[in-house]
DNA sequence: TGATTTTGAGTGATTGCTCACTTATTTTGT
DNA sequence: ACAAAATAAGTGAGCAATCACTCAAAATCA
């Protein structure tokens, strides 16, 4: 890694912290000038804006979540084997990476509406592979967005609960309890 | 209700407005004040900080979510009823004051930590609910927080995708559908 | 009229960002 | 290969803008 590149990366993980520990808004350039022992003016040498900074971070581990996600999925046969391969590579990313995945988690709100048309998406992944398998008849026909958004809560309420200090240790731990309970939730059969 | 409640009950009204469309931090003194078509000093004749009336709006919808779900709870008979009435009555909430919900949801991650001990929890309703039912033998046993998150995941990411814009319509709509992937959750045998 | 409430310009602190300048690295010319 | 020139990266004091909050005066009420 080149000089320029390594302070850059210092910048990002820096900021990453801070916003994970006290929030975009709260956190001032002069703090992640500080956290990466560089001055506040370098910063700007490197990112035009405090906020684009924020986007950039947002926006890479999206895309690069959405794109392994549907990897592990495209190499799994049936609904109930890509269920598995895309729980365990979720919970793999959130343990790989805890504050970047934290950070993805807490931002998704600020920075959802920002996504460009067209990238790869982590919700629409799951989605796809659901929309497939009602067709195939292995699982119960009911509105996909509905049932994608139920199944993936199985996941994503407990890492927001380790988030806020309810859980400890890997999510990965738990990936086939998640794996089963999101399987039930598509199964559900009256409504 | 007096002159100055209704002054009160405006400045609150606007300022949860703002806060769920712009943020807290992001969201104006002055914005506020303008909203509620008042002078900006009149806020704090009602409030010590802009920071206590965010806390105040969190902390009793908090404590009034988590009593209303207490009751209701306590009045069904059996986990399978009691799931039932906890979603339905979720469900309503988040019907009946949309922006009230929609802010609870959105700065969870920086009130929770300031509820005082001892406050009634909307998560720890259903998790008493959960322990009760593995004693009982109702569900299989296992560990009642993990339990608890996952069940609740199927109804919150759903309403957390409708505040993103994936869904619209009220969510007591799937109430029933719900409740039948929180039961399936809470029904998973093997681990 | 006297007390209470409302007002909004004012205040001090803080913020993201700039810019003139220094230092380090890369490219060019011989 | 070496020096000179050009470019890029790093610095931090300073700036203009913004913010939450205050307070003396005005408006309103009883």
């Amino acid at each position: 890694m080149g000089k320029a590149e390594e302070t850059k990366a210092r910048v990002e993980r820096a900021a990453l912290t801070l916003f994970v520990a006290r929030g975009v808004t709260e956190t001032t350039t002069r703090e992640i000038a500080m956290a990466a022992s560089i001055a506040e003016g370098t910063i700007y040498r490197h990112f035009p804006s405090k906020e684009q900074l924020a986007l950039d971070l947002f926006l890479r581990h999206h895309r690069a979540l959405a794109e392994a996600l549907a990897g592990v999925a495209q190499q799994a046969q049936g609904l109930r084997a890509q269920i598995d391969a895309i729980v365990r590579c979720y919970c793999e990313w959130a343990d790989d990476d805890w504050t970047l995945f934290a950070y993805h988690l807490l931002t998704q709100h600020m920075f959802l509406a920002m996504v460009p048309e067209g990238t790869p998406n982590p919700v629409d992944v799951l989605r796809q592979v659901i929309v497939r398998a009602m067709a195939a008849g292995e699982i119960p026909s009911r509105d996909a967005d509905l049932a994608a958004a139920s199944a993936i809560g199985t996941v994503m309420q407990p890492a927001t609960y380790k988030l806020y200090g309810r859980f400890e240790g890997p999510l990965s731990a738990h990936a086939n309890f998640f794996a089963e309970a999101a399987w039930a939730v598509l199964s559900v059969k009256e409504t």
